[in-house]
DNA sequence: ACTTACTTTCGTACAGTGTACGAATATGGT
DNA sequence: ACCATATTCGTACACTGTACGAAAGTAAGT
């Protein structure tokens, strides 16, 4: 070789053309993975919280040194896509008997809602500009297809995901802070009795959110399947 | 005296009952105060996002160091639920004249939209457990009250405003992301070619947010209505 | 003017963050 | 043994929130 002076070698993320490439099953359980890695990290942020995910902490879980890690993520930002990604590994598609395409809507706003409270950090984590992986891309494709059978054509069948995808996520990450034990409104600004209604609010906010939920995911299916019955294609049971 | 040791004097803030009380008007200009010092930090959100918005920031704006910050805000936390109260005091109620309780929800779904637009940050601050200050309940209470006057009785109003909160903060939290530079989906996995669907899906990602989002609150307004109107009292057109 | 009480500002310090850089070590092929 | 490469680590820098105590400014009483 010309060049007798050592090379530094690339990290090994260098050589791979973006995040998503190259998940390679390295089933060492002692050696560090970008999946041990990965998981580390979701299992921290479950535990924790998003804020208290850092590399750090994550090295010292696995009993390395903070940089080690970064041999196999190339930054946090990508850590935090992957740990994303790695959620919709357990996101599950409507079951193929489901009848029509306003059940299976129904079901993946659901299985969406449950996703998000197994890891309460995936709703922070949207709002922060994040990339999609291909566990994502490769879900909503399949989502796609099992709706275009119900006669629906791909430019409406987007529509309705987006629309259930923003509520349902709205929903999830506001939901767990009115679950929690911190005050939503300021105790001292209600106690001067000027907000009777806010009051009555206050103590609505304790119905159990799945009621909220389901109730407010009927009024959205609702408003959809009214707007959206008279341009359904008759479904695929022909041939094909 | 007895104690002729100097009292340290206790912080003005301590002095308060809560992060709300005392907002005092003090016009000086140079000096600073909580009002200025809120102004300063609602302005670094808005132009360079929330993770920008720090003390130290924020007091070399206001030329002063970063430890006189803290005898008008008790820490960051305070600070932040003062931004957001703080961008409440712009909100319009739903113009008198508006005819029904639709149109008072479709007016309330646009303002919330309007004004998370030019405060991105708020969307990102209501997800991170904040306290609702006065001016946020003072809208909300009023809001309650207009829709009253339409016969919702506030059981129902309540249901209606929470799910358009979170459909709006959700759409909001999400749509500059749509919009954003950075590619949504790794386009390492589109360039397969496997996912067709999803790439359409991203084509259409270009429609204008304001159309998307009048359709999706359209969608959400009248699965509302349909629910609704059998429940309605008559509206208060009486002496009161 | 001088003292005293109090308010407001500031400097320093600490523990934590992401990560750039270069050195140290481990690993595997010849 | 040698050496190219892969992996790990220690140190350092700029940044964060904020605890603590000293300093400076201000107003009232004498």
């Amino acid at each position: 070789m010309s060049t007798a002076a050592p090379r530094r070698p690339k990290p090994r993320h260098a050589d791979r053309s973006s995040t998503w490439d190259g998940i390679s099953v390295d089933n060492a359980n002692n050696g560090l993975t970008r999946e041990r890695i990965v998981a580390a990290a979701v299992a921290l942020a479950d535990k924790d919280g998003l804020a208290a995910v850092s590399i750090r902490k994550i090295a010292s879980e696995l009993e390395a040194s903070a940089m080690a890690l970064y041999h196999y993520v190339p930054s946090k930002r990508d850590l935090l896509n992957l740990m994303l990604d790695a959620t919709y590994t357990e996101f599950e598609l409507p079951p193929p008997d489901v009848a029509d395409w306003r059940a299976s809507l129904h079901h993946f706003a659901w299985e969406s809602r449950r996703s998000l409270q197994r890891h309460p950090w995936v709703s922070l984590l949207r709002a922060n500009d994040p990339e999609y992986g291909p566990q994502c891309i490769r879900s909503l494709e399949a989502l796609l297809t099992r709706l275009s059978r119900f006669g629906l054509d791909i430019r409406n069948a987007i529509h309705l995901i987006g629309a259930l995808f923003v509520f349902v996520n709205g929903f999830v990450a506001l939901e767990d802070i009115y679950q929690g034990e911190q005050p939503l409104f300021s105790e001292a600004v209600l106690a001067t009795g000027n907000f009777p209604k806010v009051a009555r609010f206050i103590q609505m906010g304790a119905e159990p959110p799945d009621q909220a939920f389901e109730r407010a995911l009927n009024w959205m299916l609702d408003g959809m399947a009214s707007d959206i019955k008279h341009q359904l294609r008759p479904p695929k049971n022909r041939i094909r």
